[in-house]
DNA sequence: CGAGCTTTGTGAACGCGTGCACGAGTGCCT
DNA sequence: AGGCACTCGTGCACGCGTTCACAAAGCTCG
C-alpha cells in the first residue's frame, strides 16, 4: 500500500463534478474531438473555467499549456481516479415501481454499474424477470453479495422498510448504499450512503418559486405533511 | 401575507435541509409528539444540533427556550417558508420508463406536487392513462401549462431530447425544471434547474469504494493494475 | 529562432457554511 | 419566591471551496 498515491484527498465538491466532466468528454470523443480546453469544457459543463482547471489539477498535470487537454487521456485519468476502470455490479433491493424502472434502464450497465441482482421480500415478485435479471428472495442477499462480489446496494423499498433493507445490505457485506426512500438511514461508520429524494428536490424548487412570486398560489388548497 | 418578509435570503444549504426537517416533523406529529428539541431533531435528521438551531433561526425565533419547538407550529412555518401552503402541480415530459414510474408514484401528490399532466412526443404513448392522468401530445404544453397554472416541469426524456423538452417547457411558461436526463441543460436566466443524475451518484460512491480498497477489483476483469 | 498568442497550473484572497461556546430565556421543583 | 435544569438563539472563529490573476509553458509563424 502506498499511502501517498491513493491518499490524495480530492475535495468532495470536485468528486461530484468529475462524473459530469467524464460524460462530456465521452460525448466529445464520440464526436471526434481529441483535444479540449478548460474553457470549452467549462461551457459544456455549466461551470467556469478556473474551476475546471482546479478540479483537473487534483488528478495531476495532464493538460498541455497553450493547447488544452487530450480527451482520450483525460477520460482515462478521471476513470482511474473514480475507480471506473472496472465494473461495479449493484444489487437492487425492492422490485416495485421504482426498482423495475431502474432494472429496465440500460444506462447503468453502460456506465459500468450492471444490475447484478434484484431482491424483494414479496414472494409474488420473486421469480419474475426484470431487465434480464430474475428477482430473488431478500434472504439470499448474503450469498448474492458474496458470490458476485457486490459493493454497492440500491434501496428502492417503501420508507418503512428502508432501514431494514439497509441493515440487510450492510450485514451482507455491502459498503456503499444509494437510497431512494425518503428517510435518513442509520448505518455503521465506514458505510457510505448517498440519498436521492425527489420530493426534497421539488420542495427546493418550490422555495425559489415562492420566493420569486412572493407566495402567489397557483392552486388554492392547503396541504399537510403526512407519514405512514 | 408578509410584505417584505419574503426577501429574507435563506442560505442554499439550509433550504436543502428544511425539507428533511419537515418530513421528520410530520412523522413525529403523526406519532403524537407535540414538542421536539433541536437535539432530537438533529439525531433524526442525521445532522448536529447547532446546525438545526441555526437553520431554524433563519425562519425566525419559533422555539421556546428550555422546552424546544412546537411540532405543529414549526411544520407550518417551514411549509410557509418553502411555499408549501398550497399545491404545486407539475407536468412530466416523457412518458417512458421513468415517466411512468413517476406518474404511478403517489408520493408526489401526497407532498403537494400532484402530477397535473404528462406529455410525450410519441403518438403511440399519447392517450394511455398513467396514474390517473392521460398522456397528451407535447404540442399542447403551452395550453396545459397556462390553463393549469403549472410552474414546475419534470424532464424525463432521453438525453438527446432533454434540451428540446426544456426549451418547450420554458416557452410554455414553466419557471422551474427538475431534470432526470444526464446532460447539462441550458436555460434563460431566471429559470431554476435542479438535476437528478443517478449515474453520477453511483460514480461518486465508486470513488469512495475505490479509495477505500485501494483500487482492488470486485469484478475479476480489466485488472490493469496501477504501477507505482 | 524569437515574438506573440494561447492555455494551463496554482498561490492567494475572499466568502460561505459549519461547529463551538455561551448568554439568555423558560419551566419545574422545593 | 428562588434556585436549578434545560434548551434556544447567536456571535465568532475556523475550514473548505470558489474565484481571480498571473507566471510558466507550449505552439505557430514569419
Ligand atoms: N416510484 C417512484 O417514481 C418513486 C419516486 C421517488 C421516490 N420513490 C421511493 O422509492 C421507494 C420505492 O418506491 P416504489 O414506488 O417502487 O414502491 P413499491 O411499493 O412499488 O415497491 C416497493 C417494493 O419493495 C418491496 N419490499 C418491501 N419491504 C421490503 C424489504 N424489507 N426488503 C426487500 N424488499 C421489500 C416490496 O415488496 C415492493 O415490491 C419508496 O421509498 C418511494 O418513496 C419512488
Ligand atoms: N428509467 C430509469 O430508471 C432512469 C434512471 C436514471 C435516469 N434516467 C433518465 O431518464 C430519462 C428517461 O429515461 P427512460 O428510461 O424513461 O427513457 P424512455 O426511452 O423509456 O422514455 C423516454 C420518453 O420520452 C419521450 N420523448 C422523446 N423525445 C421527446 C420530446 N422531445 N418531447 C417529449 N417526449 C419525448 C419518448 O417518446 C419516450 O416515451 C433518460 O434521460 C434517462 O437517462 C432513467
Amino acid at each position: 500500500m502506498s499511502p501517498d498515491r491513493n491518499r490524495r484527498p480530492i475535495p468532495d465538491a470536485t468528486v461530484s463534478r468529475l462524473p459530469v466532466y467524464l460524460r462530456i468528454l465521452g460525448e466529445q470523443r464520440d464526436l471526434g474531438v481529441d483535444s479540449i480546453s478548460s474553457d470549452r469544457l467549462a461551457e459544456l459543463g455549466g461551470v467556469n473555467a478556473p474551476k475546471v482547471r482546479k478540479d483537473l489539477s487534483y488528478l495531476g498535470s495532464y493538460g498541455t499549456r497553450g493547447v488544452g487537454y487530450e480527451v482520450e487521456y483525460l477520460i482515462f485519468q478521471i476513470q482511474r481516479e473514480l475507480g471506473l476502470t472496472h465494473d461495479w455490479p449493484v444489487v437492487i433491493v425492492g422490485a416495485g415501481n421504482l426498482g423495475q424502472a431502474l432494472a429496465g434502464y440500460g444506462g447503468f450497465g453502460e456506465r459500468g454499474f450492471p444490475v447484478a441482482a434484484i431482491v424483494d421480500v414479496d414472494a409474488s415478485k420473486v421469480g419474475s424477470v426484470l431487465g434480464g435479471t430474475r428477482v430473488r428472495p431478500v434472504d439470499e442477499l448474503p450469498q448474492i453479495v458474496r458470490s458476485k462480489r457486490i459493493n454497492i446496494g440500491v434501496v428502492a423499498t417503501p420508507a418503512s422498510a428502508a432501514q431494514d433493507a439497509a441493515d440487510r445490505l450492510v450485514a451482507a457485506g455491502v459498503t456503499s448504499i444509494l437510497n431512494f426512500a425518503p428517510i435518513v438511514l442509520t448505518v455503521p461508520a465506514g458505510i457510505e450512503v448517498r440519498k436521492v429524494d425527489l420530493a426534497v428536490e421539488l420542495q427546493i424548487l418550490s422555495y425559489y418559486e415562492q420566493r420569486r412570486t412572493g407566495g402567489a398560489a397557483p392552486t388554492a388548497r392547503a396541504r399537510s405533511a403526512s407519514a405512514s
